[in-house]
DNA sequence: GTTATTGCAAATGATTTGCACAAGG
DNA sequence: CCTTGTGCAAATCATTTGCAATAAC
Protein backbone atom coordinates (compact mmCIF):
# COMPACT_ATOMS: atom_id res chain seq x y z
CA UNK A 1 0.00 0.00 0.00
CA UNK A 2 0.63 3.72 -0.58
CA UNK A 3 2.23 4.81 2.66
CA UNK A 4 1.68 8.04 2.07
CA UNK A 5 -2.19 7.43 2.60
CA UNK A 6 -1.95 6.33 5.80
CA UNK A 7 0.48 9.64 6.98
CA UNK A 8 -2.28 11.69 5.47
CA UNK A 9 -4.78 10.10 7.29
CA UNK A 10 -2.52 10.93 10.47
CA UNK A 11 -1.95 14.03 9.96
CA UNK A 12 -5.78 14.55 9.59
CA UNK A 13 -6.08 12.55 12.82
CA UNK A 14 -3.62 15.04 14.49
CA UNK A 15 -5.12 17.78 13.43
CA UNK A 16 -8.06 16.93 15.08
CA UNK A 17 -6.88 16.17 18.37
CA UNK A 18 -7.77 12.39 17.73
CA UNK A 19 -5.40 9.62 18.15
CA UNK A 20 -3.27 7.11 16.44
CA UNK A 21 -4.39 3.71 17.29
CA UNK A 22 -3.32 0.33 16.02
CA UNK A 23 -7.21 -0.27 15.01
CA UNK A 24 -7.09 2.43 12.40
CA UNK A 25 -3.68 1.94 11.11
CA UNK A 26 -4.49 -1.59 10.06
CA UNK A 27 -8.59 -0.73 8.70
CA UNK A 28 -6.49 1.92 6.47
CA UNK A 29 -4.42 -0.40 5.65
CA UNK A 30 -6.59 -2.86 5.08
CA UNK A 31 -8.83 -0.82 2.88
CA UNK A 32 -6.14 0.94 0.71
CA UNK A 33 -3.85 -2.46 0.24
CA UNK A 34 -6.63 -2.88 -2.68
CA UNK A 35 -8.28 -0.53 -5.32
CA UNK A 36 -11.59 -2.58 -4.60
CA UNK A 37 -15.02 -1.01 -3.46
CA UNK A 38 -16.55 -3.08 -0.43
CA UNK A 39 -18.74 -2.51 2.22
CA UNK A 40 -18.66 -2.20 5.59
CA UNK A 41 -19.63 -5.65 6.46
CA UNK A 42 -16.91 -7.09 3.84
CA UNK A 43 -14.34 -4.57 5.41
CA UNK A 44 -14.93 -5.77 8.66
CA UNK A 45 -14.66 -9.76 7.97
CA UNK A 46 -11.37 -9.10 6.25
CA UNK A 47 -9.89 -7.61 9.53
CA UNK A 48 -11.45 -10.00 11.33
CA UNK A 49 -9.23 -12.36 9.55
CA UNK A 50 -5.80 -11.20 11.18
CA UNK A 51 -7.72 -9.49 14.31
CA UNK A 52 -10.35 -12.05 15.94
CA UNK A 53 -10.96 -9.30 18.52
CA UNK A 54 -12.33 -6.06 16.27
CA UNK A 55 -15.54 -4.57 16.05
CA UNK A 56 -17.76 -3.37 13.75
CA UNK A 57 -18.63 -0.46 15.73
CA UNK A 58 -14.16 0.67 14.90
CA UNK A 59 -14.95 -0.06 11.06
CA UNK A 60 -18.05 2.10 11.24
CA UNK A 61 -16.40 4.94 12.61
CA UNK A 62 -12.69 4.76 11.06
CA UNK A 63 -14.83 4.61 7.90
CA UNK A 64 -16.42 7.76 8.44
CA UNK A 65 -13.03 9.22 9.50
CA UNK A 66 -11.69 8.75 6.10
CA UNK A 67 -14.81 9.80 4.46
CA UNK A 68 -14.11 13.18 6.14
CA UNK A 69 -10.51 13.15 5.92
CA UNK A 70 -11.24 13.03 1.48
CA UNK A 71 -9.63 9.96 1.44
CA UNK A 72 -12.73 7.60 1.09
CA UNK A 73 -15.63 8.13 -1.05
CA UNK A 74 -19.06 6.38 -0.62
CA UNK A 75 -20.44 5.37 -4.32
CA UNK A 76 -24.17 4.45 -5.29
CA UNK A 77 -24.15 1.07 -7.31
CA UNK A 78 -27.00 0.07 -5.61
CA UNK A 79 -27.95 -2.64 -2.97
CA UNK A 80 -28.80 -2.04 0.83
CA UNK A 81 -25.51 -1.92 2.33
CA UNK A 82 -23.19 1.26 1.64
CA UNK A 83 -20.47 1.01 -0.78
CA UNK A 84 -16.93 3.11 -0.39
CA UNK A 85 -14.75 3.47 -3.64
CA UNK A 86 -10.50 4.02 -2.31
CA UNK A 87 -9.70 4.96 -5.75
CA UNK A 88 -10.45 8.71 -6.07
CA UNK A 89 -7.30 9.48 -5.07
CA UNK A 90 -5.39 8.07 -7.50
CA UNK A 91 -8.65 8.86 -10.47
CA UNK A 92 -9.96 12.33 -8.37
CA UNK A 93 -12.93 12.32 -10.87
CA UNK A 94 -13.84 8.95 -11.95
CA UNK A 95 -17.14 7.47 -12.64
CA UNK A 96 -18.89 4.06 -12.29
CA UNK A 97 -20.57 1.80 -15.20
CA UNK A 98 -22.99 -1.19 -13.69
CA UNK A 99 -23.49 -4.09 -15.72
CA UNK A 100 -26.73 -5.05 -15.40
CA UNK A 101 -26.67 -8.87 -16.28
CA UNK A 102 -23.05 -9.46 -14.22
CA UNK A 103 -23.21 -6.87 -11.99
CA UNK A 104 -19.78 -5.92 -12.65
CA UNK A 105 -18.61 -2.36 -12.00
CA UNK A 106 -16.22 -0.57 -14.15
CA UNK A 107 -14.37 2.66 -13.75
CA UNK A 108 -14.01 5.40 -15.88
CA UNK A 109 -13.01 9.24 -16.27
CA UNK A 110 -14.08 11.10 -19.60
CA UNK A 111 -12.90 14.87 -19.30
CA UNK A 112 -15.11 15.74 -21.61
CA UNK A 113 -18.13 14.91 -19.91
CA UNK A 114 -16.89 16.61 -16.84
CA UNK A 115 -16.29 19.49 -18.67
CA UNK A 116 -19.76 19.67 -19.96
CA UNK A 117 -21.55 19.11 -16.94
CA UNK A 118 -19.61 22.07 -15.78
CA UNK A 119 -21.12 24.24 -18.56
CA UNK A 120 -24.40 23.12 -17.34
CA UNK A 121 -23.98 23.61 -13.43
CA UNK A 122 -23.25 27.20 -14.23
CA UNK A 123 -25.49 28.10 -16.83
CA UNK A 124 -27.90 26.94 -14.20
CA UNK A 125 -25.83 29.93 -11.91
CA UNK A 126 -24.10 27.40 -9.95
CA UNK A 127 -20.39 27.02 -8.74
CA UNK A 128 -18.95 23.42 -9.97
CA UNK A 129 -18.21 20.79 -6.59
CA UNK A 130 -18.68 17.67 -7.20
CA UNK A 131 -20.31 15.33 -9.89
CA UNK A 132 -20.65 11.58 -10.33
CA UNK A 133 -21.99 9.72 -12.99
CA UNK A 134 -24.09 6.10 -12.62
CA UNK A 135 -24.63 4.47 -15.74
CA UNK A 136 -26.34 1.20 -16.39
CA UNK A 137 -25.51 -1.19 -18.82
CA UNK A 138 -25.97 -4.35 -20.53
CA UNK A 139 -23.10 -6.19 -21.77
CA UNK A 140 -22.51 -6.39 -25.41
CA UNK A 141 -21.05 -10.03 -26.10
CA UNK A 142 -23.72 -11.18 -24.02
CA UNK A 143 -26.67 -10.00 -26.94
CA UNK A 144 -24.58 -11.01 -29.69
CA UNK A 145 -23.06 -14.70 -28.44
CA UNK A 146 -24.86 -15.27 -25.49
CA UNK A 147 -21.79 -15.17 -23.37
CA UNK A 148 -20.94 -12.10 -20.66
CA UNK A 149 -17.26 -11.86 -20.56
CA UNK A 150 -17.33 -10.54 -17.10
CA UNK A 151 -19.76 -13.14 -15.84
CA UNK A 152 -17.56 -15.62 -16.90
CA UNK A 153 -14.73 -13.70 -15.12
CA UNK A 154 -16.08 -13.32 -12.31
CA UNK A 155 -16.78 -17.14 -11.58
CA UNK A 156 -13.08 -17.86 -12.69
CA UNK A 157 -12.00 -15.13 -9.56
CA UNK A 158 -14.61 -15.83 -7.38
CA UNK A 159 -15.51 -12.41 -6.99
CA UNK A 160 -19.08 -11.54 -5.15
CA UNK A 161 -21.31 -10.35 -7.93
CA UNK A 162 -23.30 -7.90 -6.35
CA UNK A 163 -27.02 -7.94 -6.29
CA UNK A 164 -28.97 -5.34 -6.89
CA UNK B 1 -53.86 15.08 -12.37
CA UNK B 2 -53.20 12.93 -15.31
CA UNK B 3 -55.79 10.12 -15.42
CA UNK B 4 -53.39 8.49 -18.12
CA UNK B 5 -50.92 7.62 -15.55
CA UNK B 6 -54.04 5.72 -13.62
CA UNK B 7 -54.89 3.79 -16.15
CA UNK B 8 -51.43 2.47 -17.47
CA UNK B 9 -51.17 1.86 -13.36
CA UNK B 10 -54.22 -0.33 -13.90
CA UNK B 11 -52.94 -1.70 -16.98
CA UNK B 12 -49.94 -3.17 -14.84
CA UNK B 13 -52.18 -4.30 -12.03
CA UNK B 14 -54.29 -6.25 -14.49
CA UNK B 15 -51.64 -7.87 -16.63
CA UNK B 16 -50.18 -8.80 -13.03
CA UNK B 17 -53.40 -10.06 -11.70
CA UNK B 18 -53.32 -7.73 -9.21
CA UNK B 19 -56.38 -6.06 -8.21
CA UNK B 20 -57.39 -2.43 -7.99
CA UNK B 21 -57.95 -1.10 -5.02
CA UNK B 22 -59.05 2.53 -3.20
CA UNK B 23 -55.93 2.74 -1.87
CA UNK B 24 -53.66 1.92 -4.87
CA UNK B 25 -55.80 4.43 -6.92
CA UNK B 26 -55.83 7.03 -3.94
CA UNK B 27 -51.78 6.77 -3.47
CA UNK B 28 -50.99 7.04 -7.39
CA UNK B 29 -53.36 10.22 -7.63
CA UNK B 30 -50.99 11.62 -4.76
CA UNK B 31 -47.98 10.66 -5.85
CA UNK B 32 -49.16 12.51 -9.44
CA UNK B 33 -50.79 15.54 -8.57
CA UNK B 34 -47.76 17.10 -7.85
CA UNK B 35 -44.09 17.00 -9.57
CA UNK B 36 -42.10 16.98 -6.10
CA UNK B 37 -39.75 14.24 -5.09
CA UNK B 38 -41.05 12.77 -2.25
CA UNK B 39 -40.07 10.13 0.82
CA UNK B 40 -42.16 7.07 1.55
CA UNK B 41 -42.68 9.27 4.90
CA UNK B 42 -43.74 12.32 3.35
CA UNK B 43 -46.09 10.49 0.92
CA UNK B 44 -47.71 8.60 4.01
CA UNK B 45 -47.80 12.00 5.82
CA UNK B 46 -49.79 13.20 2.51
CA UNK B 47 -51.90 9.87 2.27
CA UNK B 48 -53.17 10.77 5.93
CA UNK B 49 -54.37 13.91 5.98
CA UNK B 50 -57.30 13.30 3.54
CA UNK B 51 -57.36 8.71 4.91
CA UNK B 52 -56.91 8.59 8.60
CA UNK B 53 -56.38 4.89 8.64
CA UNK B 54 -53.98 4.62 5.75
CA UNK B 55 -51.09 2.05 6.49
CA UNK B 56 -47.46 2.75 5.79
CA UNK B 57 -47.30 -0.96 4.62
CA UNK B 58 -49.63 -0.35 2.13
CA UNK B 59 -47.60 2.76 1.29
CA UNK B 60 -44.48 1.09 0.83
CA UNK B 61 -46.13 -1.51 -1.14
CA UNK B 62 -47.74 0.43 -3.70
CA UNK B 63 -44.60 2.64 -4.26
CA UNK B 64 -42.38 -0.79 -5.11
CA UNK B 65 -45.47 -1.24 -7.59
CA UNK B 66 -45.03 2.09 -9.15
CA UNK B 67 -41.17 1.44 -9.44
CA UNK B 68 -41.79 -1.99 -10.54
CA UNK B 69 -43.84 -0.48 -13.65
CA UNK B 70 -41.81 1.84 -14.46
CA UNK B 71 -44.01 4.78 -13.69
CA UNK B 72 -41.73 6.20 -10.56
CA UNK B 73 -37.85 6.07 -10.02
CA UNK B 74 -35.99 5.99 -7.08
CA UNK B 75 -33.38 8.79 -7.22
CA UNK B 76 -30.45 9.74 -4.90
CA UNK B 77 -30.07 13.07 -3.57
CA UNK B 78 -28.71 11.82 -0.22
CA UNK B 79 -30.43 11.89 3.14
CA UNK B 80 -31.37 8.28 4.64
CA UNK B 81 -34.68 8.06 3.43
CA UNK B 82 -35.36 7.16 0.24
CA UNK B 83 -36.43 9.51 -2.38
CA UNK B 84 -38.75 9.03 -5.29
CA UNK B 85 -39.24 10.96 -8.61
CA UNK B 86 -42.58 11.60 -10.61
CA UNK B 87 -41.14 13.29 -13.16
CA UNK B 88 -39.73 10.33 -15.59
CA UNK B 89 -42.33 10.56 -17.60
CA UNK B 90 -42.21 13.45 -18.69
CA UNK B 91 -38.45 13.98 -18.68
CA UNK B 92 -37.38 10.07 -19.36
CA UNK B 93 -34.06 11.73 -19.26
CA UNK B 94 -33.26 14.35 -16.81
CA UNK B 95 -31.12 14.61 -13.68
CA UNK B 96 -30.37 16.35 -10.37
CA UNK B 97 -28.03 18.87 -9.24
CA UNK B 98 -28.40 19.13 -5.46
CA UNK B 99 -26.83 22.75 -3.87
CA UNK B 100 -24.80 21.77 -1.04
CA UNK B 101 -25.82 25.42 -0.03
CA UNK B 102 -29.11 25.32 0.58
CA UNK B 103 -30.75 21.81 -0.66
CA UNK B 104 -32.79 22.69 -3.81
CA UNK B 105 -32.76 20.09 -6.22
CA UNK B 106 -32.76 21.77 -9.33
CA UNK B 107 -33.72 19.17 -12.71
CA UNK B 108 -31.53 19.16 -15.88
CA UNK B 109 -31.92 17.89 -18.98
CA UNK B 110 -28.77 17.61 -21.53
CA UNK B 111 -28.96 15.80 -24.68
CA UNK B 112 -24.78 16.24 -25.29
CA UNK B 113 -24.13 14.75 -21.88
CA UNK B 114 -26.63 11.77 -22.73
CA UNK B 115 -25.40 11.57 -26.47
CA UNK B 116 -21.71 11.12 -24.61
CA UNK B 117 -22.42 9.02 -21.70
CA UNK B 118 -23.63 6.73 -24.67
CA UNK B 119 -20.27 6.92 -26.64
CA UNK B 120 -17.89 6.39 -23.45
CA UNK B 121 -20.91 3.12 -22.94
CA UNK B 122 -20.32 1.55 -25.76
CA UNK B 123 -16.27 2.38 -25.89
CA UNK B 124 -16.44 0.21 -22.73
CA UNK B 125 -18.21 -2.14 -24.61
CA UNK B 126 -21.54 -2.64 -23.04
CA UNK B 127 -25.22 -1.48 -24.29
CA UNK B 128 -26.76 1.88 -22.61
CA UNK B 129 -29.43 1.31 -20.76
CA UNK B 130 -29.57 3.83 -18.08
CA UNK B 131 -28.03 7.03 -17.05
CA UNK B 132 -27.77 9.46 -14.14
CA UNK B 133 -25.49 12.24 -13.41
CA UNK B 134 -26.04 13.71 -9.90
CA UNK B 135 -24.07 17.33 -9.47
CA UNK B 136 -23.93 19.16 -6.23
CA UNK B 137 -22.83 22.63 -6.37
CA UNK B 138 -22.73 25.83 -4.88
CA UNK B 139 -25.07 28.54 -4.79
CA UNK B 140 -22.90 31.30 -7.11
CA UNK B 141 -25.21 34.43 -5.64
CA UNK B 142 -24.18 32.98 -2.10
CA UNK B 143 -20.58 33.65 -2.66
CA UNK B 144 -21.14 36.87 -4.61
CA UNK B 145 -23.55 39.01 -2.50
CA UNK B 146 -23.75 36.55 0.38
CA UNK B 147 -27.60 35.95 -0.59
CA UNK B 148 -28.39 32.24 -1.91
CA UNK B 149 -31.96 33.08 -3.72
CA UNK B 150 -32.82 29.28 -3.43
CA UNK B 151 -32.75 29.39 0.36
CA UNK B 152 -34.85 32.69 0.64
CA UNK B 153 -37.55 30.95 -1.63
CA UNK B 154 -37.25 28.10 0.09
CA UNK B 155 -38.01 30.11 3.51
CA UNK B 156 -40.95 31.76 1.84
CA UNK B 157 -42.60 28.45 0.33
CA UNK B 158 -42.33 26.78 3.72
CA UNK B 159 -40.52 23.77 1.32
CA UNK B 160 -38.53 21.97 3.70
CA UNK B 161 -34.74 21.51 3.35
CA UNK B 162 -33.46 17.98 2.78
CA UNK B 163 -30.68 17.61 5.38
CA UNK B 164 -27.90 15.95 4.11
C1' DG C 1 -3.29 11.70 34.66
C1' DT C 2 -6.40 13.19 31.37
C1' DT C 3 -8.89 12.53 27.26
C1' DA C 4 -9.98 9.72 23.40
C1' DT C 5 -10.88 4.90 21.78
C1' DT C 6 -12.41 0.33 21.84
C1' DG C 7 -15.66 -3.60 22.07
C1' DC C 8 -19.76 -4.99 23.60
C1' DA C 9 -24.51 -5.00 23.66
C1' DA C 10 -28.46 -2.35 23.37
C1' DA C 11 -30.81 1.29 20.67
C1' DT C 12 -32.31 3.30 16.46
C1' DG C 13 -34.83 3.98 12.33
C1' DA C 14 -36.28 2.89 7.76
C1' DT C 15 -38.30 -0.78 5.55
C1' DT C 16 -40.38 -5.47 5.43
C1' DT C 17 -43.26 -9.16 6.82
C1' DG C 18 -46.76 -12.48 9.19
C1' DC C 19 -51.24 -12.73 10.07
C1' DA C 20 -56.28 -12.16 10.76
C1' DC C 21 -59.76 -9.68 8.71
C1' DA C 22 -61.66 -7.07 4.64
C1' DA C 23 -62.39 -6.35 -0.17
C1' DG C 24 -62.00 -7.31 -5.35
C1' DG C 25 -63.51 -9.94 -9.19
C1' DC D 1 -66.23 -18.08 -2.98
C1' DC D 2 -61.45 -17.76 -3.75
C1' DT D 3 -57.60 -14.97 -3.96
C1' DT D 4 -55.28 -10.75 -3.18
C1' DG D 5 -54.91 -6.46 -0.31
C1' DT D 6 -54.95 -3.97 4.02
C1' DG D 7 -53.63 -2.50 8.63
C1' DC D 8 -51.51 -3.64 12.57
C1' DA D 9 -47.73 -4.91 15.20
C1' DA D 10 -43.71 -7.45 15.34
C1' DA D 11 -39.43 -8.52 12.84
C1' DT D 12 -35.38 -7.26 10.20
C1' DC D 13 -31.11 -5.32 9.16
C1' DA D 14 -27.60 -1.84 8.57
C1' DT D 15 -25.86 1.53 11.25
C1' DT D 16 -25.29 4.24 15.59
C1' DT D 17 -24.65 4.92 20.40
C1' DG D 18 -24.01 4.47 25.71
C1' DC D 19 -20.88 2.76 28.67
C1' DA D 20 -17.18 0.56 31.33
C1' DA D 21 -12.73 -0.92 30.51
C1' DT D 22 -8.32 0.26 27.86
C1' DA D 23 -4.90 2.75 25.44
C1' DA D 24 -2.78 7.38 23.66
C1' DC D 25 -0.10 11.07 24.60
Amino acid sequence: MDEQILERFNEFVKRRSLRRTTQRDSIVRSIFAKDEHFTSEELFERIRRTDKRASRATVYRTISLLVEAGLLREIDIGGEEKTYDPNFLDKPSHNHLVCIDCGKVVEFEDLNIDLLNDCVTRRLGFRPMRQSIHIEAGCEQLRLKGICPNLLATRLSGKRIKKR
